[in-house]
DNA sequence: CCAGTGGTTTGCATCGTTGTAGGATGACCC
DNA sequence: GGGTCATCCTACAACGATGCAAACCACTGG
């Protein structure tokens, strides 16, 4: 069928190796002789099989990535910059979903499938400190997204928690004072709702301003149903608040959504403030403010980190972590003050 | 390193292409040797190395996708789709995006990494019909999204311009009558952008409404930004209108924001109608009213397609084109009268 | 007791490439 | 003219799996 290098070889003349020396950009041949091979390979249309160069080179230049899911617009966003990221190292990507899943992302590890990659940049939110052993993996591995504990391999992460306090700061020094959450989620252990949650706590606590549990609303996952979901529920408790913090902006445009058909004013009544700095956050009505977790930072710097392991000697390098700085975006949804 | 089949067989006491037939599900092995192997198999966490199983058999259980952008919000969402349906075939999904960008779609039809892959669905956006012959390759493709011209390969498409007709057609009967569309690009040969100007263009003559192209707006891009740019262009040239048909919902949402900036009010003044329904379209203020294209199917029904020409006998099978079913989602932005 | 049968296992070639080591060629110098 | 040394090219052996065909092993039946 397709053809290989001996076709190539035969019809320049040369042996097959001298063919794979010219594709490989190897200095000593004749320029002859080249231009002689690249005629061959022009006329044949030969491309090599990356199969083949796989197995005997061990190197594939594909990475593997996987996310909870493309339909979070967060981490879609994340995926295209990870993406392109890859590509201008000359590294295709592979995508996987794992929905969050704990047992999926385990699996993923230990899948055979990994074996097409040179690595994994994977950004877990099931996983917990109990699956710390899962993660001595033999292959290039980084973790992205979340602040975690001491694990054995690179993270790539943002400030979760500086940055949740700032936001939930920056909500007080506009005068707010009963600032509801929502996406808290005590089952994600080592997740970003942990995080942000005590980032808020202690904003709070630095401002003298008492927790209020009932101020707190669960998601599990992270969609705009979900944020107009857990804001109906706040309504429904009846309890007074004049700000909601969305745990990521989805969350918060949701909620926004639920909060304008109650006929509550936002930002007059309730200042909405999210997380992630979506694309739509810029234009949502009305805009949301929101924190820029450093996402292109993020993406591009677990890349440069995957490829260094990658390369020869990256086994040895210690694990590192890598912290994105984070900047709150003022919008309409909640003015400075 | 890792363990070989080779060494699996040493420890289980049996030739390595006995444990080849184990891992193959090779009907005639003893019950007691293939559990010998198996325990073989999973002291040493043997894991078959795929690049060679894809050298040696010519399936990699891999295919391409590729489209314009993740950053989009209708393509994150297909891409999730498409890569969770290839899962449950037992394919991983390798992402590539184009840009819409014709060098780079053609580019990647001949990209060597593709022999990496057993096909390739691609959503293209720069191509035209000169390119026809571009899409003669010697591996399973399938097009996406676009009602194409006679090309020699499969396509799963949505009705675009009859629904777009049908869009229009639903303004119309809404009673509107200087109906704005957002989303034209005449350079997009092939693309959505001129089937849907064709649909629109269609309902007006059958309802006998003059065609104006000061209502029409380019957008060469569909982002959130875009819609909101083309919308204030709109503003600008003064013409009246009392609807906007946007290409997609983003172009619309995008356009939404900018036309109550402007103190218009949504439906009242200007109805807006938009094309994906998207997730964020049922939690804008007010809620989009859209056409359904039918995505879902549409993901499903690309990889069954590939699927089907990937196995034996695939190739043989003539050029099919498939249609999915569309319907409009009547939600606020533009009541049914 | 041996040929025939069907299930079970094995040996060998092979997929298309790259790495290593060494052979051929010609230029240059003493 | 022979030795040395780049430069250029080639031969051969992997990489780790699968397909094919043949070998092996009970059994059975004549």
């Amino acid at each position: 069928m397709a053809a290989t290098l001996r076709d190539v070889a035969k019809l320049a003349g040369v042996s097959f190796k001298t063919v794979s020396n010219v594709i490989n950009d190897y200095p000593h041949v004749r320029p002859a002789t080249r231009e002689k091979v690249e005629r061959a390979i022009a006329e044949l249309g030969y491309k090599p099989n990356m199969s083949a160069r796989s197995l005997r080179s061990g190197r594939t230049d594909t990475i593997a990535l996987a996310v909870p899911e493309l339909n979070l617009s967060y981490f879609a966003e994340l995926a295209g910059l990870i993406i392109a990221a890859a590509e201008e190292k000359g590294l295709v990507t592979l995508v996987e979903q794992t929905g969050g899943d704990r047992e999926r992302e385990l699996a993923l590890l230990h899948s055979p499938r990994l074996s097409m990659t040179d690595g994994l940049i994977i950004s877990p939110l099931g996983m917990g400190q109990q699956d710390t052993e899962a993660l001595d993996v033999p292959f290039p591995l980084v973790l992205l997204g979340e602040r975690t504990f001491d694990w054995p391999c690179d993270h790539v992460t943002m400030r979760n928690e500086d940055a949740a306090r700032a936001a939930t700061e920056y909500l007080i020094s506009s005068g707010r004072r009963r600032i509801a959450v929502i996406g808290e989620n005590e089952a994600e252990i080592m997740g970003s709702a942990r995080l942000r949650l005590r980032g808020y706590r202690e904003a709070l606590a630095t401002q003298g301003i008492e927790y209020d549990e009932r101020l707190v609303v669960r998601a599990t996952l992270w969609h705009r149903a979900d944020g107009a979901r857990a804001m109906r529920e706040l309504l429904e408790r009846g309890v007074e608040f004049d700000a909601v913090f969305g745990f990521n902006d989805t969350l918060a445009l949701g909620a926004m959504r639920v909060l304008q058909e109650a006929g509550l004013r936002v930002p007059e009544d309730v200042a909405v403030l999210g997380f992630d700095d979506l694309d739509e956050a810029a234009y949502s009505i009305p805009s949301l403010t929101t924190v820029d977790p450093g996402r292109e930072w993020l993406a591009r710097t677990a890349v440069d980190t995957l490829f260094e392991r990658i390369g020869r000697g990256g086994a040895e390098l210690p694990p590192r972590t890598k912290l994105a700085d984070f900047r709150i975006i003022e919008r309409e949804s909640a003015p400075r003050d």
